[in-house]
DNA sequence: TTGAAAGCGGTACCAA
DNA sequence: TTGGTACCGCTTTCAA
């Protein structure tokens, strides 16, 4: 009745709604939801909303959310396989109706028990080893070819600093910065490889080793904004006469000055958070359509 | 029974629980927060969670919040008042235990709404005309005296970057700052104060002023962080010989990296989160407590 | 100590 | 179309 979905007349309906509003009504969502099994709630499992990445696709999804009066419930996974774990079995219990989750792990199991617990899921950032969620991801291999071709347009010595291997976005990148070697008709120098654990103190280790070399490489592939952000660091540490030059596959946060000079892909980070949204909503309300995988460019 | 509170005996308490736990039997917590009238569920109202002030204020919260079984609902106002108060009363319908609010404007009208339908509140960061709230705040007119005592320490032309006026932030830092003025017995250049948003622009574009003044002042106080990320950008884009001294008030987030070094007070902001998040916990469990205005300061 | 029953505030269904 | 009633799953109370 209160919902609409009542088939009552025109002139009643609108006596009803009038009371209400006088006496001031509010429907009790806690009793409502406990009827219809479903809370208007969404919830939301990233790594750590502090890293700038992730805040942007918060906001992307909250903005999204809002539109459709659904509140947000947000999570913290510190990409710990145990947090992320508890975080769903927690959500299950209070009923929400779905979870955006970036994945601390490619590991699945525990993913069957939360959606067998009524969870509907939505994978974002990273990709796993299944096709019955619906994913989003950025354009990883494609957006890291084009970068790294930019820099081997100028010179062949071009050095990459990644993530850790386990990840589907670490390979991803990297094997784009190697389709662009190929297609250059470049041998990569595994003297100029780096491979970190996606860290601010990570980029700065890797950047200040190559800057040590006795021959520092020309440019720099960097695989993610945090990392970036320590190869600056470590640039600002040295004085030279040529730096290389750095690309970010992550834009910088939009609040980071440099002295440095950066090109970066547009990773849209905010438009991966909306779309994650907007498809969680559409499987909430349709259960049946096809599983989407949405990869997201630097198109637009 | 199940939680606890029924007078059974221990062989049957054992009986159930394990019973329970075999048939992965989960509590419905929307079945159980209608009965009681809780939710389990904190909100968390700030401007822009993209905000690294407040991406570290929710971080805080959220940490505290998982220790004692609550989960975090997110929403960013915008500092605007009408969404402030359309997402106060969404909280409310859905039962929300608490919110946890950083205000976007120091009335409070709406707010008394909030209370009345049952949602209890604490204040953060800004501080409002009324004492029937808990607060956190930080200690800001103290920070910006010693900060700014610093600066004259080593010369008396120190310009003032700082938010606007109407917020009871930027009064108190500006207030400190001329508190340290006063005990140095050094008049204040007016041309050198300027008043902004709190905008990563507005800080941008006091910088140029002050850059391009015939005589630049040989420090700056800067009223928050963002404000100051702007200050280095106009400072990146200037070639000088003796660059002013930055002092920001607030620490720059832990991933940004500027070849201007910086002087900053160390504003807790996680800390900050956390001790909203206890404060209402604590209100929640004894609602008839005093009521605590927390001020947070660079100790420790 | 135990089991049964009422009710939190809605929604959905059914007979009138 | 309408009003009445059962019921969502849990907590609390009350009688046995």
């Amino acid at each position: 009745m209160l919902n609409g979905n009542a088939p009552v007349s025109g002139a009643t309906l609108e006596r009803v709604q009038t009371a209400a509003s006088e006496l001031g009504y509010r429907r009790n969502a806690l009793a409502s939801g406990l009827r219809r099994r479903a809370s208007r709630l969404i919830g939301v499992v990233v790594p750590d909303v502090a890293n700038p990445f992730y805040t942007e696709v918060v906001r992307g999804i909250e903005d999204q959310l809002r539109g459709a009066g659904y509140l947000l419930v947000l999570c913290n996974s510190d990409g710990k396989i145990e947090k992320q774990t508890e975080y769903l079995r927690l959500l299950a219990d209070q009923q929400l109706d779905g979870v955006i989750l970036a994945p601390a792990t490619p590991d699945l199991d525990k993913l069957e028990d939360a959606v067998a617990s009524g969870l509907t899921v939505v994978l974002i950032d990273r990709r796993v080893a299944s096709t019955v969620y619906d994913t989003v991801t950025v354009k990883n291999r494609d957006d890291a070819r084009i970068l790294t071709a930019g820099l081997l347009a100028a010179s062949r010595r071009i050095a990459h600093i990644g993530g850790p291997h386990r990840t589907s976005t670490a390979q991803d990148r990297f094997a784009g910065f190697l389709d662009a070697h190929t297609s250059a008709g470049v041998d990569p120098d595994p003297r100029l490889i780096f491979e970190t654990d996606y860290s601010e103190q990570g980029g700065y280790e890797a950047m200040k080793s190559l800057l040590e070399l006795e021959q520092p490489p020309a440019g720099v592939f960097v695989g993610n904004n945090v990392m970036t952000l320590g190869v600056l660091r470590a640039l600002s540490e040295t004085e030279m006469a040529a730096a290389p030059k750095i690309v970010s596959f992550d834009p910088l946060p939009w609040w980071a000055s440099s002295v440095h000079p950066v090109t970066t892909g547009s990773q849209p980070s905010y438009r991966l958070g909306r779309t994650a949204a907007d498809l969680l909503l559409l499987r909430l309300a349709d259960p049946s359509r096809e599983y989407a995988d949405v990869n997201i460019g630097n198109e637009e």
